[in-house]
DNA sequence: GATGAATGAGCCTTCATTCAT
DNA sequence: AATGAATGAAGGCTCATTCAT
């Protein structure tokens, strides 16, 4: 478990030793980088909505890159560390009986992740098609440990009859796509036009029917 | 339906009257815009992969930006257009008996276009985060033309008892999420790995049962 | 006398034998080079403005500045030539009695020239600085044929008493001055506020007690 | 008199807090655009010859063109501001017993002003033309102020009976052709072959003559 | 540590000129 | 003779980064 410590190592220092400035570095960068993108964005404009001299965020980061890569990384492993490390314990120790409570309780703690981290899991998002490292980093956490620990998860209420006996890798798939589908389009309608607890009992209720085991 | 005709119009004129020279540029543009970004990208690497001098895009398109826009912009109609001419007017003269039907028609057709036109929509996905012009005509064609008659399909089938009874909004929402996924897995995870028969077939499947009316 | 007739030549052929396309031409980069100067324009702007192609202004004149040449080198010998020609034998023929007749005919000859060829005299004079083959060609022009004609000529009225004895190069630059002050004026005041009648009057009268050799 | 006051600080402050560096970039710029005119002139080249970095003209200077006008405005102001606030006080306190005492004050004064600032000046001559903005500037100084000035100037010496009887416009013309003409010939023709001392008392001997009231 | 002036490579674009049609 | 597409050098300006203060 000693790879789970190092993440947990990784989430816990990130923001805590930060000066001031530092602080208003990255979230001057964070800001811009969502709005016009990392190439779009110069350092001048950053060092000028975080009210420091551009010197100063070289101080900081040797590069351009490297401030990305410290804004971006550690939003990628806190979000998707919580599931590695918790939600499968907790599945199989029972602590959710069925699929709908573990859905429910994923959704619910994702969903306030990203009212904290909405600009930086944007940028994250925006910017991996353009950075080989980031993709990399991506596939490494997502497609090798996030990915596999689902499929256990979904073989394990499978065996329990909980839901539909079919590819783990299909049903994987499509509950992340519906899930997935619920996120964007809550944050891209935003709050006018947008209930949020008829939207997350539908498309739950869906995807219990999706993924019902018929008689 | 002179609002079709124009979009007719607008598809049909594209690209046929390019010179070679011209052909050349948008493809390197293309490839070029999809690896590193439109920022990312300088008009001098466009130029020299596509054999010319730089100059010469400057000749076809006053701005960096016109070439962006004379990438994208077509692509963007040519891609939901087909679905506010055809798709309706089929579903309503009962071309299409069941709903599945008419999913599995949608599903061959748009995936045609993506192949034919992966890298052209990789650049307008990654791109309408960083331009207000796109966003908007993509608003303006999708969010208004396009989700307006995926509504009123919706609520024709629910009618028809063939699926069930739920806000339309949702139901929609629900389904676009798990087609995107689809494609979105299907062209991420590329040839090796993806048994596409396969993982159709599951995703309609599951995609049937959610929207089944029957308890 | 065959400089003479050489620049008669020149002033001859001219504007004779050219095309429409090329007269065109010379207008529209007159009028450009006049308002934005010669380095501020751009070959496009007055092949636009000529309503040509690119390419036609480099068929007739192999190099931008051939163009410049062609439009400034004539106009500066018609603006200067008749004096040379005409005044001086006028004077010594004793065409002209006194002084003021002498300059009266002088100011209105130049008049009407300048009425003709406002904007390419101004492109003259606005680029002579920057060209030195132009600056060569006036040089060799005025400084050395025409100065010297104002030389003899002022002489012959000294000899007569009809003006001041005073070194004559003083009373030729002093007439100079007052002259072309007189069409500065009249040309940058512009047609509202200019009573060229009474100015050129005043400036006649003026300049005549200058150079009135008080008994 | 706050008007004045303003002047008087726009011409104080002016070069004072430069730094070395924009010494240099302003030097080297004034004699390039003097030689081949704004537009003739690259941002390379005054870098070069101001032995910076290009980048550097920018950090000074927002603009090619901003650069222009920190050049010559200032130069067109402190050309100009002395006679509105000197000359015409002095004449109206009778510091100046009669109007060729004023002449001579002030060709010796602007005179010493041409030494200092030729080059200045001569760009400012040049680049007039083709900038709009300059033409404003120096209509609202010289149109309005200066030439308004000089009228009143004019009228005291001539209800003093100092100079001749006629409209004040023609004989402020008169006059600033007669000095401008003189301040241009020694100039061009330079050094070798200019008495200066000659040309300045044969100058306003005619000058005099010219506005003699006594018939 | 923080600054901001300085750098020069690199950016998008325009230019005068050429040449196949 | 006339065109206008093509060129690539050069233009003004911005960029990420360095470093003396």
């Amino acid at each position: 478990m000693s790879k789970n410590d190092e993440l947990i190592a990784e989430l816990m220092n990130g923001s805590e030793k930060m000066t001031d400035r530092q602080k208003n570095i990255v979230v001057a960068a964070v800001e811009m980088f969502a709005e016009k993108g990392y190439s779009g964005t110069s350092t001048k404009e950053i060092a000028q909505k975080a009210g420091v001299a551009e010197g100063t965020i070289f101080r900081h980061y040797k590069t351009k890159k490297d401030l990305l890569l410290a804004i971006v990384t550690p939003t990628m492993i806190k979000l998707l560390a919580p599931v590695i490390i918790k939600d499968l314990n907790k599945v199989l120790n029972k602590e959710f009986e069925n699929f709908e409570d573990f859905i429910r309780e994923m959704v619910a703690n994702r969903a306030e992740f990203l009212n904290k981290n909405g600009p930086t899991v944007r940028v994250l998002i925006q910017e991996i098609p353009f950075h080989p490292e980031l993709k990399e980093q991506f596939i490494k956490h997502i497609g090798e440990e996030v990915y596999a620990r689902y499929l256990q998860i979904v073989k394990h209420y499978q065996d329990k009859g909980e839901i539909i006996e079919m590819e783990p890798a299909s049903v994987v798939r499509f509950t992340a796509s519906v899930l997935l589908g619920y996120f964007a389009a809550k944050h891209v309608i935003s709050p006018a036009g947008w209930n949020d607890e008829l939207e997350l009992n539908n498309t739950i209720t869906m995807l219990k029917a999706a993924l019902d085991p018929k008689k």
